[in-house]
DNA sequence: TAGGCCATCTGGTCCT
DNA sequence: AGGACCAGATGGCCTA
């Protein structure tokens, strides 16, 4: 469906005053839009918000060096959020990477990424504790290999996750699958994501 | 063209 | 006080 291999974005006339070159998104690099320049930031968010606090002290700005001095304020704390959201993008495609099964050509969203992670941790995690119980009868496991107190704690933790998914669900009116269907849903997954749906 | 996804800006709130 | 975090708003790009 979506092929994201982007040209790189226009930058908006701040930033293109304010450029930090290498310091992009990698897939994206000199990316940017959206937004606005500082001056058109009063928006629709502003009146709404915590009563209208902000805007009184915006009307409090006094004098040119005040404003100038808010403006810079803005403008860093404007280039720690990139920085923060470049970091959080290094780390979603880090987890892209380690998620197996996926065509390599299509560039997995986040929702997808965060999905796709989730059903794999529990699959594996249904899958070693086939294979550890399987090994170990009656639950007696000799060494340090997964046994008795992981299979005890992943079932302590379905059936917290149950409870809560019930209470929830009682509330949302919806119903949640059972934990044996992660790898099915898994798979499931994957297929669709294939199959560009 | 509509809808999905995304990067960025922004102001509020929390944390150190 | 200042930085980190959060979430709403905005607009660009892409695909069906």
């Amino acid at each position: 469906m979506k092929t994201k291999n982007r040209p790189p974005r226009r930058r908006t006339p701040m930033q293109d005053t304010e450029a930090t070159p290498g310091e992009q998104t990698p897939d994206r690099p000199q990316s940017g839009s959206g937004g606005s320049e500082l001056t058109k930031g009063l928006r629709s968010r502003t009146a709404r918000a915590s009563g209208g606090r902000g805007e009184v002290s915006r009307r409090r700005q006094g004098s040119g060096g005040r404003r100038e001095n808010s403006v810079q304020r803005r403008l860093e704390s404007n280039e720690r959020e990139r920085q923060r959201m470049h970091k959080l993008n290094n780390a979603f495609q880090a987890l892209r990477e380690v998620i197996p099964h996926v065509r390599a050509d299509k560039k997995l969203s986040k929702i997808e990424t965060l999905t796709l992670a989730k059903n794999y941790i529990k699959s594996l995690t249904a899958t070693i504790l086939t294979m550890s119980s399987s090994r170990l009868p009656g639950l007696e496991a000799p060494g340090p290999a997964p046994g008795p107190k992981l299979y005890q704690h992943y079932h302590y933790q379905q059936q917290q996750q149950q409870q809560q998914q019930q209470v929830a669900g009682a509330m949302l009116g919806v119903t949640e699958d059972q934990p044996q269907g992660h790898l099915q849903r898994y798979s499931t997954q994957i297929h669709s994501f294939r199959e560009g749906s």
